[in-house]
DNA sequence: TTGTACGCGTTATCAC
DNA sequence: GTGATAACGCGTACAA
């Protein structure tokens, strides 16, 4: 006899389990007397709620589930990492699912997680994603939703994203201010709602400088292994050549990085480079290596805590809107940090 | 009236709900006519069982649960990527817990996970661990259980690890090859599983060519940020100073990579850089830093395979063993990989 | 103030 | 071959 019941306690006690349920949730008509001993005796047993009773009786199950593309991939798991945080100390369980990318898999997990009668879901896109009626269903059941970092419009609930726009703009500003004019863009599949982010603020800032923007000079990736090579060689044979390099995530900077280190190309002499990553890859990366920071934790915790504010406030009116959490561009030009400026 | 229920089934078809389950479940004596409209009317509704009220019920959950100290790290979260491979092609879900390397939240969240009925456990112990009860607790309760990476000694139950002896011998055995003498080794506590035997593998190259081991040369950390730095400075401080690092994580590697640029140290002219890092990690770091590639995901994998073996036949005879997985010595000579050894 | 009875969704057991 | 019933652990209307 190992893990203990309410029913145990009673048959201890004397007392019928719906007493003791009542004393445990510290019902107002109860004899104190009566939940003090209550309250002991669990405590000295170690009682603890069956979370599954609880969950099958409809109330909340205290889990809450967790969507993503990939884990092993630092920013979801920064991300997860900040949800965690948050979800812990407000009494929640993270439940993850993966998509690999996969809209099938995607809509396997959204029903897997209704299923495990999560409380509320936190979803990033997959790429294949365009059709979201499976989110939509979930509104119709009232069940809590938040997207984060790849969200969609189509959608009315509350979004949690980086300022891509802000990021890009900064970071092809600063790539301007440095002289460069021939800046390609480096990027992921067009479909996904943080790449458009990200190309208007690019062309926003060619925009302020009056260099004219150049559809060659922007290449698209599917998340498929060592494609920044290629693209540099693509970009690389153009004329005139590009004098820059921006690339939206952490796999196409290192990828570039590599491609231009094995063509002998020299950093930052004759091509700059910058790179949407985040701050850990960063520093992993070459100290020449500027970067727009991407505030990952700091995303998943606002995602959680947003999520929990809808779940425990269910029957009042639904805040829902875009937080817009600011990006940081980290500029290097020798082995340190030179200087940090936050995007407003 | 959204989730459809077996009672629902029953009633649309004039049955009990005994017969509808039974026909779903595909029992033998069952009117074939009969279990014919029971499948395709549950088909046509869309009909999935209730996992709630299966756990209740106290049949499998078909969910495992993973403790490890950290997501966000490289590490592990490659490890929970194979995992969740494995799992989701056997049909589990996977709950996901983390320590912060805290003994305290070890044992709450083994009890959480217990709570939430998991079919078994994947744990890689936190760096504060040392007393293993709660452990032994579930192999009373006969819950499956699987250590992986950061295991002990103290328990009889199936562990998966890299070959960190072998690792460790062969990156040492390389260095001492290439003529360095004073080998510095940077790695994490002492008292966690892997320290030990990656030690031995270097205590052990040592012995093969005849250099004296050194403790002064050996510096553990505490996965507190920026360790790296002060072991660096404290070692070259040294007479006669080191000629190689070998580190035993990711971020001793980078510290230490940085920490020698900072201070103007060439690699590998002054000294020579090798790491326990994962494949990715490796890639990211500078092209003249060899490394023991660890092999994370293999590792969840087997791990979780290990693990649904065990839920599967629970009632067998249980298989215990340790599974070693063979690590990867990748030596960086110039800008790219210039042979890659298995350690055997 | 406390006890009885029921229901959440499912399966196992026993009866017919 | 099929149906009624109990049970898993809990909360709660209703009764006392």
């Amino acid at each position: 006899m190992d893990t203990i019941t309410i029913k145990d306690i009673a048959r201890a006690l004397n007392l019928s389990t719906s007493t003791v349920s009542r004393a445990l949730r510290g019902s107002y008509e109860i004899n104190p007397e009566t939940k003090r001993l209550v309250m002991e005796y669990a405590e000295r047993l170690n009682y603890r709620p069956n979370p599954i009773a609880l969950s099958l009786k409809g109330s909340s199950s205290r889990a809450i589930g967790v969507i993503v593309p990939q884990i092993a991939n630092y920013y979801f798991s920064q991300a997860i990492n900040g949800i965690e945080a948050i979800a812990y100390n407000r009494g929640y369980h993270v439940i993850i699912f993966q998509t690999h990318e996969s809209y099938e898999r995607e809509v396997a997990n959204v029903q897997q997680a209704v299923a495990r009668k999560v409380d509320g879901l936190l979803i990033s896109l997959s790429s294949e994603t365009s059709d979201v009626s499976h989110l939509k269903e979930l509104q119709q059941k009232n069940l809590p939703l938040v997207l984060f970092d790849r969200v969609s419009d189509e959608l009315d609930v509350t979004q949690v994203v980086a300022d891509n726009f802000g990021g890009a703009f900064a970071a092809t500003e600063h790539l301007l201010q440095a002289g460069r004019r021939r800046i390609a863009h480096l990027t992921i599949p067009p479909w996904i709602s943080i790449t458009q982010e990200r190309l208007a603020g690019y062309r926003a800032a060619l925009e302020k400088y009056g260099v004219p923007f150049d559809e060659n000079l922007v290449r698209y990736g599917t998340f498929g292994p060592d494609e920044a090579g290629q693209m540099v060689d693509e970009l690389m044979a153009l004329d005139p050549r590009p004098d820059a390099f921006f690339t939206a995530s952490d796999r196409l900077a290192l990828g570039c990085l590599a491609a231009l280190r094995q063509r002998k190309v020299a950093i930052p002499d004759e091509v700059s480079l910058i790179g949407f990553t985040n701050l850990h890859v960063a520093d992993l990366l070459s100290p020449s290596l500027s970067t727009v920071v991407q505030p990952a934790q700091e995303i998943g915790q606002l995602a959680a805590e947003r999520l929990i504010e809808l779940i425990e406030r269910k029957h009042r009116a639904a805040p829902v809107g875009t937080v817009k959490v600011p990006t940081e561009l980290v500029v290097r030009e020798s082995s340190r940090a030179t200087s940090v400026t936050p995007v407003p």
